[in-house]
DNA sequence: ACTAGTGTTCTAGTTTGCTATTACACCGCT
DNA sequence: AGCGGTGTAATAGCAAACTAGAACACTAGT
């Protein structure tokens, strides 16, 4: 997996956690694979797996049996939330960089469209 | 200034007078605050103003002068480009984020106005 | 010359994130 | 009891980001 080194590896993993679960690659009840296994196939340490997982635990969104495995909780509500804020947080930073930029709200939306059709048309960005 | 404390001040910074600059606040040619000026405003080591107007000029979208200043260029083609970068990174960054959430192109666009129509009515935002 | 304002550089020290390695604790199966 | 899977914890070491503080270099005005 490939890290932006300008955020923590740990906070990375935690999302990428969080966005395994929101597509459905991880279901309510599955066992997260092991930590160890984590750490070879995202090229990382166990303690920084671990770091990650421990603020997924503290939040609910998984539950940590020990001699078991970690597991997706089966509480809906939580991973609704969870869901909810992921995607709220994302927008948020969008829009406050892009008013930090001058732009209003109708603009905003005109420029995603805009970066949307370009990247279509063009094809070619990274 | 807030910082977020999940990336390096100094490209926080580097960033910040980005938006100066295309905001307005800062026209081509003009003087920047003097790195001691802007370490007591951020609130933050002059060694880390340093660092990030050392980026900035680095891409030559400041130019120093020694003993006077640090002046935004006049080269407004540079200055252009830095804005289309700028913005263009900010979309390129939310659309691979929603992507990753498992977002079409349109449930994205629809996601933002949905935001901003929240945020708009219920004001609770902080 | 002096002074005040500016950018530049350097050293030393702290904190944080990450790695490597080892050890320990628990579960389930045989 | 033993073994192999699992999570957990602790130590030591390294590098990056930041801070504090001092010193240096240049410019402009007096």
């Amino acid at each position: 997996m490939e890290f932006d080194d300008k955020v923590p590896i740990y906070y990375q993993i935690e999302q990428y956690i969080n966005r395994e679960i929101i597509v459905g690659n991880l279901a309510p009840g599955d066992q997260v694979p092991a930590v160890r296994q984590l750490a070879l196939t995202l090229t990382v340490n166990v303690n920084t797996i671990q770091r990650a997982l421990a603020e997924l635990i503290r939040d609910g969104i998984l539950v940590s049996e020990r001699g078991k495995g970690n597991f997706v909780t089966t509480d809906t509500a939580v991973l609704a939330q969870m869901k909810q804020r992921v995607i709220e947080d994302e927008l948020a930073e969008t829009y406050d960089h892009l008013a930090g930029l001058g732009m209003a709200p109708a603009e905003m939306v005109a420029a995603l469209e805009g970066y949307i059709k370009e990247r279509k048309e063009g094809g070619s960005h990274d």
